[in-house]
DNA sequence: GATGAATGAGACTTCATTCAT
DNA sequence: TATGAATGAAGTCTCATTCAT
């Protein structure tokens, strides 16, 4: 979480952090592209357009880029994921306009996405660790809206952390098939879909409302 | 696909298989724990109590090692999905059926279940190419059950495609769940609740059956 | 031929350029010792009391040190025979001259000399396809004299290609035999001797002129 | 010279001998077409169609392998040239008679001499040691009838040894264009030129004789 | 004699990180 | 701050040689 913020120490915030952003984005397109292992300090520099030196500067390790990468992406998710949910009344609602927030915000941001989603899985230990955190509050948001639901009558009684996981595999799946292979086309215009089976996955009667 | 396969040449097929074998699971364990890149070759040859040299005797290079897991785990589970489909009457009943081969044959081959979900994408160029054409069958598979489940009425008219990747993500999810946290604790027990989960999803308004 | 400088990019021109050309020497006296093959990058870094990752910031490869040293003293050779033709009045003076300059050269420079003649033929394919555009430039050379001392009666008609190959066999060997065996003692004393059998050998009557 | 006949002990000499002679021709047709350090001890038995253990019966090791052709080559080389040289009167008649001995010897083994004058040359101490003692014979025998032919006043007083090495040089050469780049396309035809260059060459009057 | 699986030392090369300028 | 040359540990892969069968 504190990886995503450029170190502090500007005045105006302008120079340093403009550096940063450049550099998080530069380290971002490489690793999508070339994966993490397969991506030098140096390549990312060169992309950024400063020395390899530089890089440490504004990171204490290489490791660090890519955390700083998961750790923007989390933050910018769950912004939209927060943002969207306090417009919607119901639980269900929350719960469909959230897997809509989500497919939206990585779909905007494919560089980090392809990080968090393909390249940084398995590629180190803190990545994994840092990840499932993140995947955890993910799946216990989902959890607890799908149990309100049922406390609501709204869905039937079932197991509901298996039933949210359902759900985020479902948005993930949709995210690494527009990634792989443009499959879907469009991610946001999948939602409404989405949205469909994931409401009748947990037993909502009219998916509708 | 032929990778999966040590290479030929032994007489009474004994030990020149079991060597490969015994390499074959060493890679699995090495990768699964510590991933691709931070497993040497050494660490795999130890494991198995060979030298160095003798890996390359069976694969002729580490990638190959990983692409003969893939290749491994893809053999099993597709095997394990045919035979589960062959004895099942409808489309339903097969996309039920495969599921749940699909779930108990990856549950039974954790390590290898690991590379292919965790470790492997994003290493390699080759495995990904892998990975892809694997997941295109599988999607595949999928699709066509919910199609004809649809043409037989069975389902409401929908994006077919798409309901695949759900229920293939959902699946994943399950499996990645189960490896990462133990949540579930058996992927197979949980079966069912997914099948409901799917086949609801699809719109299948009586999933008992 | 481009090899032979170090790659570009050093401001004053002095650190950069210095450490290629230690690297180089070292490179080069290490391959005149030892041959290429038994010579490691490791010993040619120490040598040049560098760490042996430095190597690689002035070579992309072992091979490419290899082939700089041959394009060095080919360089180094055709800038002595042009410059010591320039001032020859005669084709067959100009074809005395540059025997004795192609000896000079060598002979000045014992390393390079017994890496191009000595360790880098056979020792890689791409070695022996510089090799054999150098030799056959050498050759072409000699054979454009003796055709003019032919044109200009000074030689009697003969295969002029073949008289290359004896003059340039010629200077190679005592070449060879200085390095070898240091027969004879100092190649230069030896160049009026090499003079007289030459033009004597392509028939030139009076070799004394 | 010992290591170019097979290991002793064998009755009528057959079967050893045969995989003895398959065995060097492999290795020297191997280390012709890929050079000493590129062919493994695998690519010679697989040539020769038999095991890798099974060359270690017949060489102690790869480097004797080499050995054995620098040997064998010598002495199909010094035999010629002593049958060669046992019918000819004169000295000049021996000097000339030699050079088209050795010229057609290394033409008619054209494995053997690649290995000899191009591969084997800097690829091992051993090598290089056994090629300098053969060496210095030839050059022995050429300095020898120039000394005598000087003392029966055919040729001018000179340094026998030099221009004998000018005569080695113009054979060799020869033979490394012709393996090179068939040029002249026939060695054996070529030696009426080289026999006219080098009388020349050491100064006799009239090469016709 | 013949086989070929096994060994393990050693080679080339990469790259995260440091530090003097 | 910025630079980029330098470091050296570590990794993949080859191959001459041995030896049990």
């Amino acid at each position: 979480m504190s990886e995503a913020a450029p170190p502090a120490g500007m005045k105006a915030g302008h120079p340093r952090e403009d550096r940063f952003e450049q550099l998080l984005a530069a380290a971002a397109a490489a690793y999508a592209e070339l994966g993490y292992h397969r991506t030098s300090v140096k390549t990312i520099a060169d992309r950024a357009g400063v020395a390899t030196g530089t890089f440490y500067l504004y990171f204490p390790t290489k490791e660090a880029s890519a955390l700083a990468i998961i750790d923007r992406l989390y933050q910018l998710v769950m912004g939209a994921v927060v943002a969207a949910r306090a417009v919607q009344p119901t639980a269900l609602a929350k719960l469909a306009a959230s897997t809509e927030a989500v497919l939206a915000t990585f779909a905007g941001h494919e560089d980090l996405s392809r990080v968090v989603l393909i390249q940084a899985p398995g590629a180190h230990p803190d990545f994994d660790q840092r990840l499932r955190e993140i995947h955890a509050e993910l799946i216990g948001l989902v959890a607890r809206d799908i149990q309100e639901a049922v406390q609501a009558g709204l869905a039937p009684p079932q197991d509901e952390v298996l039933a949210a996981q359902c759900v985020v595999g479902a948005v993930y799946e949709i995210l690494s098939g527009w990634m792989r292979d443009r499959v879907p086309g469009d991610p946001v215009a999948a939602a409404p879909h989405l949205r469909t089976f994931v409401l009748r996955g947990i037993g909502v009667t009219d998916p509708g409302s």
